[in-house]
DNA sequence: TGTCTGGATGTTTTT
DNA sequence: CATCCAGACA
């Protein structure tokens, strides 16, 4: 068959260009799509779905494909079951790594020695748990930091280095020795020993444990090897070792390996990603096929310039074009302010001003930024203005308290041996079961080598006084109650059941706060989202899916961060980090915080690598919008309680000026950043420029455990605020809350002076003189 | 055992 | 500025 032909036979072929319909009609082979921001990506992928089934016959069930967001999957997914206009798309695996890897193991868990409802620990369940081993073990834990451990023990995951080959390599035990960690693999053994006993797996097991699986049971790989016929990757640039190690292995049979990445928008190596992986894929199959998407369908000529421009400053990318036929369209508008709150104001300012002036809708807005915790401006700037928003990610519905704690019961129910979930709830609601019990219940369990829960249901034998052994053997039977319940009740009659019993739902309605309410609601929305959950149908397969029992649906909810989002988002302003919006496009885009510290984050500007994918986010960021672009930043920012102040972004200097309409950002803006250099010289430099004293001490840590503790000033009688224009260097002055003290140092522009004070009780500050309030002191 | 509180401590990004 | 936790007290 050629294409002519095909072309009229399969219709939605002839909206693709050149490229694009290459990549679908070459079905069988390893493929490799290098796809640039807004090529049609997504729809190539689609496309070539609906054209596996459509034309060559494929089962839906013979298709897998992976990708690294729930959004995405959502949306391919959905997009999938448009083209085709059947149901036949439902039974398509499409998923997360995560989700699906998950998926497949609930089949095959006791393979591994699981139980097949095992638990999945969340980031905060697993990191509880690195705590606990670490003061077992009776380390300090000001040198073991259970973040950083568990950064390490995810990293190792993330390279298949499992617990014992570490503890048995010399040379990683020698590394660990240097840095003062020699602990470390023992924390790891014990930790892993941890989570398997409880029944638990984190994140990164469902990937490990996958790998395991196929590499110790051939059966289960061939299984899998010949149900995978065809597998589909998004996003591939974003994989890890151990994803590609894994996707190796199930596409080795048929080799209808397709992986679609775009090397300039990696942005997770910070998640163990390695852009190795798709520069390596050319070697792994015998005849790759390379296809590159470089027409860019979504923004204007002007976006994307800016966004190829700022891109050339990294060093070895894949080479591709990028260009587009749309118009050339406005230039990228560029916002500065004096504070956070102020850019928050000014953007929704700008949002209503578009509204009104060129009939946009909310929902053609997103506003970008580095960090999660830079929506708090932007968003109380909006709700002040009437204009409706929702925030994506940040703290997620599954990770508040009262929706956890009501799913550690479920989760206690479902696998007992879940001692994170267990602790959370022994004594919530109060029964009398305090600190100390738990304590001597965690030591017996860690003693005799079994279960907490094991200690709990045999109390009588480890010594508890009478009226804890009561208290133990009224929650043991609860418990147990409830799970006599799981074979002959759905998962909402149980949830329901467990959250009246327990008296949790009662003990949040007898809280009228405001805070309390919301609290209960939260609730009914998680018990609604059980009831959903129960009443869909759900496909069935090889007895491996369609369960619809309460283990099923903690397992599909521990990798969601939020309820199925059914509403379609309605018309609101969306917020959300640059990670999070990568795959998305919006027509207006406001990206915020351009300002050194915060993007490029502080966190990711002393090595090369790091830089450069902080500009690669830059330009995920960029390319997102089809229409308008704005970009901001403000001189000053509240952090840690502090007014701090920042440079603007290096990246702004590397968009070249006619690319750039200042109107909102004054003509200045420019003026105290010129004489910093290239970035290239600033890199040579190490960043750290002597005149700036914020940079001292060479990492953010060190600055922070410096914070001098503030000494309350009571304020002279007659405190008035001085007129700070004359101020001067060497007068004497008294600060509202600093107390007395003598000026240093004068700096900053004429518009924002900064003067050094030396304050007698309270150290060196730094204050802004638009903002503070001083009183100059006469001269004595 | 439970509750209160002051002091320390922390901000990257996600499954 | 928030949040968490250890230690004080009821």
């Amino acid at each position: 068959m050629d294409s002519m032909y095909l072309c009229n036979m399969f219709k939605y072929l002839e909206e693709l260009n050149g490229p694009q319909r290459e990549a679908v009609l070459h079905t069988d082979g390893p493929l490799m799509i290098i796809a640039g921001a807004g090529s049609g990506k997504t729809k190539v992928l689609t496309t070539r779905i609906t054209h596996l089934m459509a034309s060559h016959k494929v089962d839906a069930f013979n298709i897998l494909a992976l990708t690294f967001t729930n959004k995405a999957a959502a949306e391919m997914k959905e997009r999938v079951e448009k083209t085709m206009g059947n149901t036949e798309a439902r039974n398509l695996y499409i998923g997360t790594f995560h989700s699906v890897f998950a998926r497949i193991l609930r089949a095959e868990a006791t393979k591994l020695g699981y139980p097949s409802n095992f638990t999945i620990y969340d980031t905060d369940d697993a990191k509880s748990v690195v705590k606990a081993v670490i003061n077992e073990l009776g380390l300090d834990d000001k040198n073991y930091k259970p973040n950083t451990i568990y950064n390490r023990i995810s990293s190792a995951k993330n390279n298949l280095v499992r617990a014992e080959e570490y503890a048995a390599d010399q040379q990683l035990i020698q590394e660990d020795a240097r840095i003062n960690k020699p602990m470390f693999h023992k924390i790891y053994l014990n930790y892993s020993n941890r989570c398997f006993k409880n029944g638990a797996m984190d994140f990164d097991d469902l990937l490990l444990n996958m790998h395991t699986l196929l590499t110790r049971f051939p059966e289960a790989l061939s299984k899998y090897q010949r149900k995978f016929k065809y597998i589909l990757i998004d996003e591939y640039q974003d994989t890890n070792p151990a994803q590609y190690e894994i996707v190796k292995l199930l596409g080795a049979m048929h080799e209808n390996v397709c992986v679609v990445g775009d090397d300039a928008q990696s942005i997770y190596s910070f998640r163990g990603a390695t852009i190795q992986n798709i520069l390596q894929f050319n070697k792994d199959y015998d005849e790759v096929k390379v296809i590159k998407l470089e027409q860019n369908y979504r923004s204007t000529k002007n976006i994307l310039h800016v966004a190829n421009q700022v891109i050339s400053n990294n060093k070895g990318q894949i080479e591709k074009k990028l260009f587009t036929d749309n118009v050339e369209g406005d230039k990228i508008n560029l916002i500065r302010t004096q504070t956070d709150n102020d850019e928050g104001r000014m953007v929704a300012d700008t949002i209503q001003d578009l509204k009104l002036r060129k009939h946009f809708f909310n929902r053609d807005f997103a506003i970008l930024y580095r960090t999660n915790a830079q929506s708090r401006s932007f968003e109380e700037a909006l709700r002040r203005m009437g204009i409706a928003y929702k925030i994506y990610g940040g703290m997620s519905f599954y990770q508040r308290k009262e929706v956890k704690d009501m799913l550690a019961y479920l989760r206690v129910v479902v696998n007992p041996n879940d001692e994170e979930a267990l602790k959370r709830i022994i004594n919530y609601p109060g029964r009398g079961i305090g600190k100390t019990t738990m304590e001597r219940a965690i030591l017996a369990a860690n003693t005799n080598n079994v279960s907490m829960w094991d200690v709990l249901t045999r109390a009588s034998m480890y010594g508890f006084r009478a009226s804890t052994l009561e208290a133990l053997q009224d929650f043991v039977t609860m418990i147990q109650m409830f799970q006599s319940e799981l074979s002959k009740k759905n998962a909402y009659d149980i949830a329901f059941m467990v959250g009246k019993d327990t008296g949790l739902v009662k003990e949040l309605f007898n809280d009228k706060s405001v805070e309390g309410l919301q609290r209960y609601e939260n609730v009914q929305e998680l018990l609604n989202s059980i009831k959903e959950f129960t009443e869909t149908p759900m496909n069935t397969e090889d007895g491996e899916v369609g369960e619809k029992d309460l283990g099923a649906y903690l397992q599909q909810i521990a990798l969601l961060t939020d309820p199925a989002e059914q509403e379609q988002d309605g018309d609101v302003v969306k917020l959300m980090t640059i990670h999070a919006s990568k795959g998305l496009e919006f027509p207006v885009v406001f990206v915020g915080g351009l300002e050194e510290t915060i993007f490029p984050n502080a966190m990711a500007i002393n090595t090369r690598e790091d830089l450069e994918e902080e500009r690669r986010l830059f330009y995920v960021a960029v390319t997102r919008a089809k229409k308008l672009l704005y970009l901001s930043f403000a001189n000053a920012r509240y952090r840690f309680g502090q007014l701090q102040q920042n440079e603007s972004s290096r990246f702004l200097e590397e968009i070249p000026q006619e690319y750039i309409d200042y109107k909102l950002a004054g003509s200045s803006s420019r003026a105290q950043s010129s004489n910093m250099g290239s970035a290239y010289e600033r890199m040579h430099r190490g960043f750290a420029k002597p005149s700036e004293p914020k940079r001292e001490g060479s990492n953010v840590y060190s600055s922070l455990s410096a914070r001098p503790k503030t000494v309350e000033h009571v304020p002279s009688e007659n405190f008035v605020a001085s007129d700070l224009k004359a101020l001067r260097a060497g007068q004497k002055v008294e600060h509202l809350k600093f107390g007395f003290g003598e000026v240093t140092k004068m700096e900053g522009a004429a518009h924002n002076p900064i003067a050094t004070i030396q304050f007698k009780l309270n150290g060196e500050k730094k204050i802004m003189l638009n903002y503070a309030k001083l009183r100059i002191l006469d001269d004595e």
